[in-house]
DNA sequence: TCATTGTGCAACCTCCTGGTTGCATGTAGT
DNA sequence: ACTACATGCAACCAGGAGGTTGCACAATGA
């Protein structure tokens, strides 16, 4: 998931989703200067990490977030900043005593 | 940054370093199923997102977890994820309306 | 001084990723 | 039925990421 995260195309997807609102491919490729199909494989990553919801809707396929995906993440990196924290601590009472 | 945690190997180095306490690279490199150029190497791109500190000390290069350095990442993804819920809220009313 | 240990550097290799193009398919609209 | 649009699929390509090997070099310890 942090490697969905880590290009800045994917990035820009989803924070072109991140208005709540269903868009379709060619929506989202409009104003990238990237091809159609290269959007296509992203949304196709993101998916694949959970970050967004996908529903075919006549002969197009609308693109969501998926609203919460992303705090698993963030709480992640809050446990493991937390251990740091009181490692070190830990480890300066030590050097103190 | 997020491509830098986006790397199993690289994760596992991360955790290792979060007892908060110096390691070298060779020391860094045991266990590991890889080379300590590899380990060098992927040191190397955790030192350049801001993850970890290197400290030369004699014939070694100590490395540090860089406390804080990772709330950054947690404090974006916080606010991305506000700002989405934020939107969805808003149109969740719009459609209720 | 000499062997050992911990790194750094450079060259090389392989494979995956990001990207493209071309074509086929399904759906909408007229 | 025919055209236009949105997408899916497959093949293909270039470049970079991850990894290895070999060698050179500084620091340590006997």
């Amino acid at each position: 998931m942090f490697a969905a995260l880590g290009c800045v195309t994917r990035l820009e997807l989803v924070s072109r989703l991140g208005d709540g609102s269903e868009h379709s491919i060619t929506d989202l490729a409009d104003g990238l200067p990237l091809t159609r199909q290269a959007i296509t494989k992203h949304l196709r990553v993101l998916h694949h990490a959970g970050l967004v919801d996908s529903r075919r809707v006549g002969r197009e396929s609308r693109f969501t977030i998926r609203p919460g995906s992303i705090t698993h993440a963030r709480d992640y990196l809050t446990r493991i900043s937390e251990q740091w924290d009181a490692a070190i601590a830990r480890l300066r009472t030590v050097v103190e005593s």
